[in-house]
DNA sequence: GCCCGATGTTCGTCAAGGCGAACGTCCCGA
DNA sequence: TCGGGACGTTCGCCTTGACGAACATCGGGC
């Protein structure tokens, strides 16, 4: 009488196991191995059959170096510039306030908040980060020319960017006393 | 050979389960007969004994009504002022860039980012949000005053605050075209 | 061509999780 | 005082997940 719930979980830790294995680069066997659970059990799995118990599947969080919440729902980074006045769906909630949501989380995302200034120079080049992670930046004051290498974009204060952090990067401030704030969203 | 992992994931769960449940106001009998579950197994859950399937966390986190996520570490909320220019460890990887970390994100937590823009007039006040519920804003441009009603904090540009969403709190300007970062924290 | 190692899958066995029923407890109203 | 109801816990039964061995498959060397 279980039937199916509201979207399956299992195909999409069947999937999520699949995906990380790939990214860490072992073998099912190596994986098992290291995990310490069966071979077997980790082929059911990732085939879909079987429904892991909450150790089996930390042990495979440990292995894969996962937090254990990323086996359960997947992500999906992109590029986006949202202008300063050109927010989405103005939620005017009273007079004197409006807001926009720019990005909402992924389920299983973390999300560490900084804020950063720069003062103008050269650029400031961030290697790529760990696969699955996103940037978001909100300018606060000055300019800043950042984005991935070669799609760089120029922001005044009040504008929006997420791009990919899984790809060289790079950060130039335009402006003396630049400040803003930057997520890092590791997912 | 399994003996112990890092932290037991299985204790987490049990006092998450307790947790959320408490919340939301649901007696275990009650609890269990919406998820589907019976209740000798959810008693055993909470009791930390028994290693639950991911179908079984699963329905508990639908009937909960929280991701999942939520069941496998727990939060910690608080209320904290940065002002600009007093960020903690700055961290100069080279000239020109400084950058700290605000908030780090717990395990689990959903964070939306918004960018809301205020102008001078009455408070607006907001009512709890859902338990758990943490907001953190930078401001870019303007001044603020804003936190838990009794206890708000006048900011400027650069600084940051944290405080609980789950109780009942507001927004004012106090300078023409402000704007600012609000982070989201859902936990 | 042959063998060897590594890959991922399938098959029986066993222990453990999930289930339902019965139990002990507390509280409230008749 | 007694009975009913809701609470959470405990007790056998049975299904099911996890295991290990055997299996099929692919690639590279000698």
């Amino acid at each position: 009488m279980e039937s199916e719930r509201a979207t399956a979980p299992l195909d999409v830790i069947a999937a999520s196991i699949r995906r990380e294995r790939d990214r860490v680069g072992l073998s099912l066997t190596e994986l098992a191995r290291q995990a310490g659970i069966a071979k077997s059990t980790l082929s059911q799995l990732e085939s879909g059959t079987g429904n892991p118990s909450v150790e089996t599947l930390w042990a495979l969080g440990v292995a894969l170096g996962v937090p254990f919440s990323r086996l359960v729902d997947p992500p999906r980074p992109a590029v986006r510039v949202v202008r300063s006045g050109e927010w989405p769906a103005v939620r005017s909630e009273q007079a004197h306030f409006t807001g926009a949501l720019l990005a909402s989380c992924p389920p299983g995302a973390r999300r560490d908040i900084y804020v950063i200034t720069l003062e103008p120079g050269s650029p400031r080049k961030a290697e790529a980060h760990i696969p699955g992670t996103v940037e978001h930046l909100v300018v606060s004051t000055g300019r800043v020319r950042t984005g991935p290498v070669g799609e760089q974009v120029d922001l005044g204060p009040g504008d929006y960017i997420r791009f990919p952090g899984d790809v060289p990067h790079s950060y130039q401030a335009l402006a003396a006393d630049t400040i803003a704030v930057l997520v890092m969203e590791h997912v």
